[in-house]
DNA sequence: GTGCAACCTCCAGTTAAGTCGAGGTCAACA
DNA sequence: TGTTGACCTCGACTTAACTGGAGGTTGCAC
């Protein structure tokens, strides 16, 4: 527990954030953190690459992937002082896109909790499994590759 | 448009799903649905798997994996009449999860926010980077092999 | 000055969620 | 009877997000 310095090791880091240094070193690689490198070509981090680690972890746990964090943490200007018009682009693109997320969470746990009370027992009838409402803006699946056109259901 | 007997061919299941045929039957693989099969060996599904598919499709766009799914809609005895207590417990712990997740992403925009708000100019120094609450209940990342054990930060 | 843990790079492997293509079958219409 | 389109299986490939190992270097404590 001595003062930390503001030069960390990777190994400092990955034990501070909890998160592997192997994944470190991946993002690094994608560009969501740097280093700097010691005489013996070693990573050094500055302190603040724990809170710039926190960030990432809580947009990550949300659902976005690393490409849309960093595209993010690019729009700001990347070592200097980001004006508040870059600030208000980031955050007003991502606030749409939480939107969207919140409410089709609200909506899943809308029609789980009105399904226990409705008496339903089977999959087959509840409108839990028949939506009803429009849904589907985002296609979801690993392979972003090509946006699916979603049709009409049932 | 003629009247849609019960027995969709694979075919007619993706378009009016907008699910790909392939994806389709990389479902049934992983047993989220099942399907009959014709004279001549081709997939039968009653209309009801729209409904399943809109359910899963729902499901996942909110983040949940194939996996988790596919548990949740196999606590519900497979063939036959969920009791009500079936449907308490699968929807009890989904609410919990959904209920995380919410919260979650409503903490990530309330940061965005009060960032805009307050004037900050920097990641450095911004407390939308600095989480300060507690956080990570479940770790992020494609393999969910191993639970990480996260860290306090900073 | 030696030993060893922590670091380095590079590269191959893994998981989830699919996609794609080859090679073959089936059904229905002309 | 022929051919065309929808279907079948199987296996290889893709992308994101990592993990793990081999083989070599650094840093620092004794």
């Amino acid at each position: 527990m001595s003062a930390l310095p503001d030069h960390l090791s990777i190994g400092e880091v990955a034990t501070r954030s909890g998160i592997p240094h192997t994944a470190l070193r991946f993002y690094e690689e994608r560009g969501l953190i740097t280093s700097t490198r010691s005489a013996g070509n070693q990573r050094r981090y500055p302190r603040a690459v724990l809170r710039r680690l926190a960030f990432i972890r809580t947009a990550q746990r949300v659902g976005l992937s690393l490409e849309e964090i960093s595209d993010a943490l690019h729009t700001l200007p990347d070592q200097r002082t980001p004006t508040k018009a870059d600030w208000a682009k980031l955050s007003k693109s991502w606030q749409e896109e939480l939107d969207t997320r919140i409410d089709a969470l609200q909506r899943l746990r809308q029609r789980l909790t009105s399904c226990i009370g409705c008496g339903c027992l089977s999959l087959r009838t509840c409108h839990l499994s028949n939506p009803g409402d429009a849904m589907e803006p985002l296609g979801p699946g690993a392979p972003r590759l090509k946006p699916r056109s979603e049709g009409g259901i049932d």
